[in-house]
DNA sequence: CAACAATGCTGTCAATGACAACAATGGTGG
DNA sequence: CCACCATTGTTGTCATTGACAGCATTGTTG
């Protein structure tokens, strides 16, 4: 009978995955169940334990996955060593923008404050190059003399945290996407050049 | 008896959202749950139902409560007529920091994304209450020719977004408190001053 | 003082996460 | 080729939880 499921899936941890990011992106993360996502799936209630230890594990494992590919993104976006010191922070922060705006249900998970310990090292160094392709960009326009000089890190966080707190807002509704990306690069001006009077 | 308990509480409503609080900052949101509440409070599982409706009830009634205080704690640091724009942007950025430091997880649940529609309106109202301080100072500012003019609003966003990055960036443990605070005023003044050499 | 609304209680239900014990699969060394 | 064994699914079970229904108690108001 070939219609029916082979005893081994093949690759399930993959498909959970897939499968719970579709509800993430649908549905929010408390609609997520195990054991729907199972369901789903076609698999039995207990199966997604031999892949996730822990539903906190599966969230962790989702919140890598995304910051794989945001970094991916950002990575691809600063890399554009022709281009002008604002012309590169503003396509950094369309980027980054632009994935809130996909995907604020998982930049949710991935800004969350719990992890397990296991995971929490791999999202930390996920985070840290997520601030690495700011602070490339920071250190690069210091080198050419486009930016203020200092601490390279502390600069970043200056930038970063701006962007951070558009997408924070973005993802928790307090700010409408359209308005956050139709006025970015007046921001990144005003970062450049500061509130002062001019 | 006098020793037991009387039938009506008396304040029931505030005396769990007291306890919610309570467990919210030791054990994280994960932690609560509707029954352990009523038991701690020594009421039955049923009791807290009477004043929310649901379990997000309560946390937006705690999200709300969040933004009560922390409004309160940014007027007070905003209204400082006699200094200048840094000096009291740098005001307004150590209370909204010092909140963000002292409640992580409150301010993760005012950030959240799922509310209820019913408070989701109150809480809107909270979240311009908390814009509106940042806003009536960048106006006042303005005024006074401190600094560029334009939309205040968009101005305000630059300003506000800066600084709950910060904030998301340590509540989602992703910063360290004191490294954040200690960089403060270092921060605001590249705000001001932008990013580009001088 | 007699409705009556507000508030609390007990009982119950389905869903869930976690775990244990068991079964099928597939690879590997003898 | 096959016996072992790690991997991966399965079934069964449990305590916890959120939600609801129905009842009990209290205090208020006409």
């Amino acid at each position: 009978m070939p219609t029916s499921r082979p005893y081994h899936h093949g690759d399930l941890r993959a498909a959970l995955l897939r499968s719970a990011e579709r509800t993430l992106r649908e549905k929010g993360v408390g609609a997520l169940s195990l054991r729907e996502l199972a369901r789903e799936t076609g698999v039995s209630h207990a199966a997604p334990g031999r892949h996730f230890k822990d539903k906190q594990a599966l969230l962790d494992a989702l919140a890598l996955d995304g910051y794989e590919r945001m970094n991916q993104a950002l990575a691809a976006a600063g890399d554009r060593p022709g281009l002008s010191f604002e012309e590169r922070m503003t396509a950094l922060a369309r980027a980054y923008l632009g994935f809130a705006v996909e995907h604020p249900e998982l930049l949710e998970l991935m800004f969350a404050r719990k992890h397990h310990p296991d995971s929490s090292a791999q999202l930390a160094a996920a985070v840290d190059q997520s601030f690495g392709s700011f602070t490339a960009l920071i250190a690069d326009a210091q080198e050419r003399g486009e930016i203020v000089q200092g601490d390279p890190e502390h600069i970043t966080l200056v930038a970063a945290a701006s962007l951070h707190g558009l997408a924070a807002l973005i993802a928790s509704c307090a700010l409408e996407a359209d308005e956050a990306l139709a006025g970015l690069d007046e921001h990144v001006r005003l970062l450049l050049h500061g509130l002062r009077p001019r």
